[in-house]
DNA sequence: CGCCTTAAGTAAAGATACCTAACTTAATCC
DNA sequence: GGATTAAGTTAGGTATCTTTACTTAAGGCG
């Protein structure tokens, strides 16, 4: 690292004097995701030879980012040291934003998490949460009996599009005032550590992509349907974010659904743009439906899906429109991304039990592409897990470079 | 390569005897993308040292590689010799399968198109299409002075979405006998080269964006509207494909767009779903229009441009509908995608410029979500560029593997 | 119990490909 | 013609990997 410019070319990633680096990155990735490994067996499976991943191993120990974890006798033959990947080599924060609740954790390198809490945000104004965040991020890490330090790494989810070069947040319709310029840099400077906002579908995509329903897939997708309408797109384990970090925005899709009213005019800042598919979609859009079938009363969309369980027709019918407008949105999606899984997440996904036989015949009146569409398995953990995820994934290489980084004079 | 087994483990790639052969693909890729260069200039760009590159070189040059290209004099000091790449190291074949027209390219290595050959293609069924395919690849490659074993890889680009594990394609709506088995077979065979089909809609978005108005973009779309309706997704330079092959099949979009007719029911195996969104958006469409808007007489969609073109009032109203449609197809896959350009090509793309007007207004009315739609700047010959394009790709580190392997004993 | 077999792990020697430093070559400038 | 500058080469040194051969530690067996 001494004997090269500051800003190396591109080529010096293949340099003899990161090969070392390299290869002791792949042994601790093949720990990492293959489990505790002897030298002998890491020696077969990455093809290195047994004095070469001795060394390797033994340098990774000594800084702290692999450690012993007991021994295996063999049927025959001597006993093998095996090694693991040190979880507490690192921490990292993740939080979601969301509009009824604040949900924070931190997690050691091996995505565990160390602890956690939930705090209630309704009501609470941009400025307000960014606070609430950083007093809750302070006690979380606390109880995990960690300082500042040990946080590498802070993701936050929270909705809208956050706009890395003016530094705010579009399309954050339903969180008042978060839309502010500032508030995101706030936050990182209150955290002391590298922190970085992002769409709560993605997020949540992503959650469900690593831990959850959409595990193995090829092309996932998952769309969000609570107060609002998301959608996250994670294609062979990345994150699809479009040009401007937009794609899955998809509350703008005109679409031919079955016939819904706009919801009333609203003079709050940023509400859903009357007559668009957000408006037809989301949440509020069943109770909406409900009611012109009839339903009367104090009605929430979490109330209608249930009445639609104990079989109220006003409420089954409602629930089957919905079931037909959702098709329409993962027609439309699946024509152009082709995925082959859908996950349903959100307020309204709780309860895609229900959708799913309405979604899946509309879908193949629609359309000759049909992916399959199921529940989220995560539930409200989703954000927040994908957070902890995408945090852990710039986590890593960065302790890692920290910790072999040759000691400076 | 003697010393290793015969599949090498993943991490073999990073061992050291790979080391070499990586720097010189590196000063290789250097060479082809920012032109001649000399030894010493290498070496400050590279960061490696000037004896290596100078060893990286004498190999490449031997391997067939790269060659001198002329001498530069420097404002002080002595001559230098600059070094290109090759481009008669290989040459592929690029191939366009239109309804109307088969295209044939053979292009050398720096993308030069060394010859070519356009052969009428109006009613020939599947196989037909399949034999003068490769007739008129054999006759190709003798026009450029070529034997079959100098094209070392060959792209064929055709309607419909081709399943590599059945070998058969799906969707090819407008070739009827298209989809017949083992079609791609017979080719591959016939040619005795790497052969890989891809959608005609794909390889123009590669096309495009290779060598056309889509260079630079960072999430690029590319919407051919012709006698069928597709898509090409290009993101940070690579295809997108979705799970099955299938992303940008947008003729199932389910849109709200303006009224418009289904076409009449038609027996022919394959027609465009009456009342889909490519039967109502193709450039049968805008005749239909036409027609319904008072126009008579035997009709092209060609004729009702040209009409709109001198002010004719059915075909100017007829070509604002279809712009209106189209703003719709945009609108929709800007919210799923969030590209930074949408590119309008084939048969209707070539009027993009009168559709151009219509298509901004209405998505402004549509969507916040714009982004820039301009038209195709390559024609008809997006698809055979980007089958050239995508067949380079392979070739190079193909070429490059072979030329420089250990001599066999 | 000691010896054999097997497999883990280590030590020493050899190979490769890189870097640095110093040199040679070839051009311009004065 | 010599100084200067930059291209390219030669020679020597170093890091890292592989190979080969060895040591260590376990179980099986006569």
């Amino acid at each position: 690292m001494i004997e090269y410019p500051a800003d190396p070319p591109v080529d010096q990633r293949w340099n003899r004097r990161r090969l070392r680096s390299n290869n002791e990155w792949l042994l601790l990735e093949r720990l990492r995701t293959a489990g505790p490994a002897s030298r002998a067996q890491l020696a077969r499976d990455s093809g290195l030879s047994k004095p070469t991943v001795s060394a390797a191993l033994a340098a990774l120990e000594q800084a702290g980012l692999a450690r012993e974890a007991g021994t295996v006798v063999p049927d025959r033959g001597r006993t093998a040291v095996l090694y693991e990947v040190d979880p507490t080599a690192g921490y990292v924060l993740g939080v979601d934003i969301g509009r009824a609740w604040l949900r924070l954790a931190v997690a050691d390198l091996a995505g565990t998490v160390v602890a956690r809490e939930d705090v209630p945000n309704r009501g609470r104004s941009g400025s307000a949460v960014a606070e609430a965040v950083l007093a809750a991020a302070e006690r979380v890490t606390a109880a995990a009996g960690l300082g500042r330090g040990d946080i590498v790494e802070a993701v936050v989810g929270a909705p809208g599009v956050f706009d890395e070069q003016t530094g705010r947040v579009r399309y954050a319709v339903n969180l008042p005032g978060w839309g502010r310029s500032g508030l995101v840099a706030g936050m990182r400077e209150g955290l002391a550590t590298s922190l970085t906002l992002h769409n709560d579908a993605n997020l949540a995509a992503i959650g469900e992509y690593a831990c959850g329903a959409g595990a193995g897939s090829r092309l996932f997708v998952y769309i969000l349907i609570g107060t609002g309408l998301g959608m996250g797109v994670v294609a062979d384990g990345e994150l699809f974010r479009g040009a401007h970090g937009a794609a899955g925005e998809i509350g703008f899709l005109p679409l031919l659904t079955n016939p819904m009213p706009p919801s009333a005019p609203s003079p709050v800042e940023g509400a859903p743009r009357r007559g668009s598919l957000e408006d037809a979609v989301s949440g509020e859009a069943v109770v909406r439906g409900a009611r012109m079938l009839g339903m009367s009363g104090p009605l929430s969309a979490k109330q209608v899906f249930e009445a639609a369980r104990e079989g109220v027709p006003a409420a089954v019918a409602a629930v089957r429109q919905e079931g037909e407008r959702l098709a329409h949105v993962v027609a439309a999606v699946s024509s152009v991304l082709d995925p082959d899984l859908v996950v349903l997440g959100g307020g309204v996904g709780h309860s895609a039990d229900l959708l799913q036989q309405t979604v899946e015949d509309t879908l193949h009146r629609l359309t000759p592409l049909r992916p399959r569409v199921t529940p989220s398995s995560l539930g409200d953990d989703a954000v927040l897990l994908g957070a902890i995820t995408t945090a852990l994934r710039s986590a890593r290489p960065k302790v890692f470079d920290t910790l072999t980084a040759p000691p400076q004079t």
